[in-house]
DNA sequence: TGCTGATGGTTAGCTCACCTAAGCATATGC
DNA sequence: GCATATGCTTAGGTGAGCTAACCATCAGCA
């Protein structure tokens, strides 16, 4: 057990008080929320109507290209059985093409097509510009804060992706 | 053009820039992976398996005794045939109990069950635990930013929740 | 050399969360 | 009193997730 430092080595206190415990809460409320308009931004494009589970994958892919699903699956946190069917389903949508292994046949691996490389790319654009939308009117110096914050949340969450 | 008022105007100078722009990229890549640890939290529950909709619908008629099916469908920002589905899976659970309203024939209440209630917080009570577990670690002054950019993130998102 | 175990994928079968479309019952407004 | 709006359900479909069972192939080793 543990106090809590009782001077804190900062220039510039909090304004907000805050313990994991109560961090863990306001992450509770708010991320499904905004979850749910992300994923609404994304089902109302246009033209590629990616879910988000594919929008990552697809992401992961165009970074590693010739990546196999088992490394997707891991990336996704997802069984290899979802990752094979959903790797399915984005190869039958023309998003990516899957060519076997020269050097472990039993590997496939999956490499981002052309139309695929458009879809993401035009996903990625229009979905940030909804989200950034939602988030016009907040200060700059609202926003630095949700920066910092969502930087600390993807630390403390961060599963080791290879580089 | 207001001044904003949910984060109070900070003495000290934000240590990253930030815009509307750079902020939505960083919420699309953070929060995704931040929920996929949230869903495992409340799946890997023993005994109380809620998926995270569900868990969102029974805190909402926790709060709203007597709420209808499209004032969940509502509040889930999902269409009525989606909220009568979940309704339906919930109360054939034991967590929710449903009764046909004296005023409005066609209108079903909604009240969540003592079972439903002990689930409930005890879902909440592990998923904060396991969150906050995660969350350990992070100093006073991250935790502080992190409860900060995401009441901004709240601020931005929220649906119009009536009292 | 051949067995054995680990690794990579797929298939089948299930639940849940979404959707649209269609339909039924009840309220309400003119 | 009839048209319209509201509340909800049913039917049918897709995608995301799981487990379990199975087939390949690779790698270590006796």
């Amino acid at each position: 057990m543990r106090n809590p430092p009782s001077v804190p080595p900062v220039a510039c206190p909090p304004s907000v008080e805050a313990d994991a415990g109560s961090a863990a809460a306001q992450v509770m409320l708010t991320l499904p929320r905004v979850m749910d308009a992300m994923r609404l931004a994304m089902r109302s494009q246009i033209d590629g109507p990616l879910s988000v589970p594919q929008f990552r994958g697809l992401n992961f892919i165009d970074r590693h290209p010739g990546g196999s699903v088992s490394a997707l699956a891991g990336f996704l946190g997802v069984t290899l059985a979802t990752a094979s069917a959903m790797a399915d389903r984005l190869v039958k949508a023309g998003h990516l093409h899957a060519s076997d292994s020269l050097t472990d046949r039993r590997r496939s691996e999956l490499q981002i097509s052309a139309a695929g490389k458009a879809v993401l790319e035009r996903m990625r654009r229009q979905t940030r510009a909804d989200l950034a939308r939602a988030l016009q009117g907040r200060s700059p110096q609202e926003l630095a804060a949700l920066v910092q914050g969502l930087q600390v949340l993807d630390a403390a969450f961060a599963r080791t992706e290879s580089p």
